[in-house]
DNA sequence: GCGCATTTTCAAAACGATTTAAATTGACGA
DNA sequence: TCGTCAATTTAAATCGTTTTGAAAATGCGC
């Protein structure tokens, strides 16, 4: 393996220079890099990176802890973060360490690679309200970035979509189709993202002057079984009316709506309105419902990019008040919305 | 942070003998030994692993890549492997470093991976028959272990369970319990298990002098829904009389399985029985089928162990050779089988 | 008390990068 | 000619460990 010393040989240079011409300093003759520059890919130079860790204090890894459950939700979608994750690290020369986490405390498993003494920062995602590996890595001053949190006063870097706008989104939607009864079937509010969908939902029913009966409001896992069921329920009108809408927390959840819609008899959307948020996880997709799903689409793919340039900026000092990204989901309409049967018939009371 | 220097200051050592004494060398005095020991933990000394590397040149990071499918399964088998490895190597002081491959090529993520100059070895799972990783890895000197590949003559470390055994048991099983036809419904014998199980059905099969139609060995991805389709096409009995029992790749094979012997108003063990391989994965527990599911059963956790440690062992040195695996999987014989009905009835013909 | 083997310890040299402080150029004006 | 200044380059220190070769300390037999 070839060292500074190496190319400084063979150049005639010494290995300060070498190091300079390579690490892109000011003060180094252009002519002077050019030859380094070619010599080091020649000799295919690549930094020892304990070498360098040693002097600079920086390993060039950070590391990525799974939560692990028995959903299968969770795990593609950590795949689907993982692929985009890896790639755009390494195009910051960075590699990502993996720990799997099935303790009970949250934070044990980040202070057990922590004290592994090879990590830089951290990636975090599925953050929970009040998510105490925020406080945590911040007392111990560790880097990290947040993927899905998007609290205003954060001093850390993070990307999150606008769960709050998306949900509102499709609610207005709807509402604009002529539609009252608008259930919701949720993910699990303890996860912030699920939280803040709620808020939007809420608010924009309120807005819109409609009355949100607490069995209209639905929260678990967000899985095909729960939409199913949860559809069914709603469906059977045992509480009040039935919706002419149902808002799902994702296109799994969809999937069973759809499914309990069919063995209602149900016709999408001429009896009943579906639309989902959808992550555009490869293995469902919203086109290839029948009818296609109406969604506010925002792929966890195009987190990564943002998330491994974040983290890496913040771990080499940047201000973390620069790195915090709002995106926006994209409202897609396709089949599985119209209008509201019957102009939408009478709102749900309050309870 | 306390270093070596710190600890011979406070005792008058040169960091040599600390350094000795840490580390278990035997020509370091008892009583020395033990001072340093003790000094070591008061100030809550822990090696700089970059300053170690760089003078060992070893990294203490192992890579493992995962080949994105849109397959579940693999995704579930992969997050368990993971959880067990990810301890089991800790405990050996080593990380894990994960990249995800989506491309065609099976070597170039493991090419790019070694490229970036970081990782001491591999952890290969899900190994195909020649699978090219092998030479490719051998070529390059580059120590790894293989989870699930027990070639006789290899030349690397390996942990596996005897899949021609546990299939030829399964088989010998139905056999004693009277069963003629014996259906299989094996994973993709592209890669090494399946065509390993494959091998030892038909073995069992030709050793009790029961024939094997083409039509009643088939393979596909082990999913739930392929059990299904395969076993209500086995069960019409088209190409010849249905089986009296399957053998099926996976316990959620085994579940299409089932559902498609009750669709047809058959029961499990009566008219039909049910036996699958059972890697304990948590989602889908094989006692808690209806009834009983009999199983060849081999955790696929209990493999991270010995895969973590003869993979330090051969980066530290160790003779791959001492390091290979070949475990067993344990018959469990439940409720879903049974006597064959009406004495088995004729066996199958050849084609 | 001496020589000699055996323990035990030490100083110093790696390992390969970054970075500080100093030295070397060459150009220019005085 | 000399000094000054800027632009480049360099030697050397540093990070914290392992390891080599040598030195010191110890024990033993005589």
């Amino acid at each position: 393996m070839a060292t500074l010393k190496d190319i400084g040989e063979e150049l005639g240079l010494s290995v300060a220079t070498v190091s300079r011409a390579l690490n892109g300093f000011p003060e180094v003759n252009a002519a002077t890099r050019e030859r380094v520059q070619r010599t080091a890919e020649r000799l295919d130079y690549r930094p020892n990176r304990s070498a360098r860790r040693l002097v600079t204090g920086r390993s060039g890894m950070v590391g990525m802890i799974v939560k692990i459950g028995a959903n299968l939700r969770a795990e593609q979608t950590f795949m689907e973060s993982l692929t985009g994750l890896t790639a755009a690290l390494a195009a910051r020369d960075v590699d990502l360490v993996l720990a799997v986490d099935q303790g009970a405390d949250p934070v044990e498993a980040y202070a057990r690679m922590l004290s592994r003494d090879v990590i830089d920062g951290f990636i975090l995602n599925a953050p929970e309200r009040n998510d105490p590996r925020v406080d945590f890595l911040q007392s111990r001053q560790v880097p990290f970035v947040m993927h899905g949190q998007c609290r205003a006063e954060a001093a850390y870097p993070f990307y999150s979509i606008d769960n709050i706008a998306a949900a509102a989104e499709a609610v207005q939607l709807l509402v604009a189709l002529g539609h009252r009864r608008i259930a919701f079937l949720n993910g699990l509010t303890r996860f912030a993202y699920a939280a803040d969908r709620r808020s939007g939902y809420l608010a924009a029913m309120a807005q819109a002057g409609l009355a949100v009966p607490s069995w209209t409001l639905a929260e678990d896992e967000p899985s095909s079984d729960y939409g199913y069921r949860a559809a069914l329920s709603l469906l059977a009108g045992q509480n009040g009316p039935p919706p002419t809408a149902i808002l799902c927390a994702s296109t799994l959840v969809a999937e069973g709506v759809m499914a309990a819609a069919r063995d209602r008899g149900l016709r999408v959307p001429a009896d009943l309105s579906v639309i989902a948020h959808d992550d555009a996880l490869p293995l469902l997709r919203a086109i290839n419902f029948e009818p296609a799903l109406t969604v506010t689409r925002a792929p966890l793919r195009e987190a990564s990019v943002p998330l491994a340039n974040a983290l890496v900026d913040v771990i080499e000092g940047a201000d973390p008040r620069g790195l915090q990204t709002l995106a926006r989901a994209e409202l897609i309409v396709r089949g599985s919305t119209g209008p509201a049967p019957e102009g939408g018939g009478p709102p749900w009371h309050s309870i």
